[in-house]
DNA sequence: GTGATAGTCAAGCAGTTGCTTAAGTGTCAG
DNA sequence: CTGACACTTAAGCAACTGCTTGACTATCAC
């Protein structure tokens, strides 16, 4: 059983790199061996190996190895996680703003009275 | 006129510290002084003064000086931006599991014929 | 002016990241 | 059994982070 809480800290930091992030596009696409994720990266294997032991530790992706070959998928929940958190505060600030509107209509309606 | 074009990367990078979401946080709920982001955060000025430049590289927060007070606020715009990114790699990678599904029940019709 | 306040600049330092090359380990194909 | 394949480990190195302290610089309040 896969130890799943993973931490915004790790999953965030996991996103903040081109490379990590094409292979998470290219993995959204389906999954994939490390060397076709490697494919396409202009850097060595063990490189790559190392980004996917990032992705791996913010819970983002996750892979399994079978005979020689190691097969990796996304993991959508640990990405949604960051969705909400991220939305919930953009969605703090724009109702911040709604009621500031709000408060200033209403002020200037008192003034105008 | 705020160059606006931030790159994933110093946007990820930004949000990957809990002493940078922490600042985010707080200002989710309204601008702020940077003491007043300091002052829950256990360290030193200068290292607030860092982490603020983090997140302004990132364009998730913007900072504006007036007297001897800099005051900052979120920038929802960007904050949507990390997240539109986040949601199409699962969105994509959800409806691929929906199209293996419908396909898997198609064969499996085929098969009991 | 004097002093407190709010922030800024700069140097320095331990620890992490992002890459490399070189040398393995385990599987599979013939 | 032998060679090719798909990783995996380890060592090493330049660059970047995250923090510190110490020394300034500009307000603002009196």
């Amino acid at each position: 059983m896969p130890n799943q809480q993973p931490s915004l800290d790790l999953m965030f930091q996991a996103l903040a790199d081109p490379a990590r992030r094409s292979m998470v596009e290219r993995l959204s696409r389906g999954p994939a061996s490390v060397s076709e994720l490697a494919r396409p990266l202009d850097m060595s294997l063990p490189a790559v190996m190392q980004h996917l032991a990032m992705l791996e530790a913010g819970g983002i992706v996750a892979s399994e190895k079978v005979g020689r070959v190691r097969t990796c998928r996304i993991n959508p929940d640990v990405l949604s996680l960051a969705e909400h958190w991220i939305n919930q505060r953009r969605t703090q600030w724009e109702q911040r703003l709604d009621r500031l509107g709000a408060f200033l209509a209403a002020e200037e309606d008192g003034e105008t009275k």
